[in-house]
DNA sequence: AAAGATTGAATTATCAATCTTG
DNA sequence: CAAGATTGATAATTCAATCTTT
């Protein structure tokens, strides 16, 4: 009985690098956080977006597109940070449905903290593995596009 | 005020790339899954490993490493398999404290249903991608070999 | 005491239903 | 009714503590 076609074997082997990869990287990044007694990559996803946008803030739905979460995972994430003080929500005056979130002067020192860290982590793999990246990030942006193809756009 | 130094900017765009690569190929795989009212890829993931190895059953502490998941997570997830009927747990002879955890014959059945799914969801990916996936998984690898190292090996 | 595995309590994530405004 | 966002109930994940065997 067989499971894996000899036709995509090499898909099935770089889908499998790809798992190890990300999940080796993210507990790597992960730990080196805790170590430092920072909050997860989770809080900084949420926080750079808002950082880098223009007016410091983004409609909840814009957020959410930074973030690999449900709306639903995103607002508790976002209830979560705003308890920490690190980001508030505002009235849209245009809409009265929606909220932004606006990032706080103690989020943005947060960010300053965790960025060191963060890179520190990537950094030292990426250079320690020698590999030219540019191809690398080009081959997983192709197949990022091809995945979100007839997906929800 | 820069977060983002100029010096590994090629491995933080890699990175970001890896991240929205897995996101959204595992995005794809499930929703194809789920739309066959078939169980999610951590079932496959704990599954194929003990269809494959021999004697079709394995300790769960080597379970674990094949699964992105904590010892204790694990163990949950081998309930709810086992509660589904597709596995059970078996006393080791030689070491009364482990458990050996051994496929079912309707587990193995499963596998052969979510397979073709799986596969057709990938290669489908990776086929209309059109890359050079020899290059991309060695360097997939690499990351995760060094991103393991001095971790937990 | 350490290894292998499990459990209880707490945290986090998700689905369906809801509320408000456009 | 659709869009934007939130809430309640539910499910899954994790941490610390536990139990048994080596």
């Amino acid at each position: 009985m067989r499971y894996i076609p000899p036709v995509d074997e090499h898909a099935l082997g770089a889908w499998r690098a790809l798992l190890n990869a990300h999940a080796a990287l993210t507990a790597r990044i992960e730990r080196a956080l805790a170590d430092e007694g920072l909050p997860p990559l989770g809080w900084y996803d949420v926080l750079w977006p808002l950082h880098r946008a223009p007016g410091k803030r983004l409609r909840m739905n814009a957020l959410a597109e930074e973030v690999t979460l449900s709306r639903t995972g995103l607002v508790r994430l976002v209830d979560r940070i705003e308890r920490a003080g690190l980001l508030r929500r505002e009235p849209v005056p245009e809409d009265r449905r929606g909220a932004y979130v606006a990032i706080e002067p103690a989020g943005s020192e947060l960010l300053r903290q965790m960025w060191p860290v963060y890179e520190r982590a990537l950094d030292l793999v990426f250079t320690q593995a020698a590999i030219d990246t540019r191809p690398l990030r080009a081959s997983l942006q192709r197949l990022a596009e091809q995945a979100n193809l007839g997906y929800n756009v």
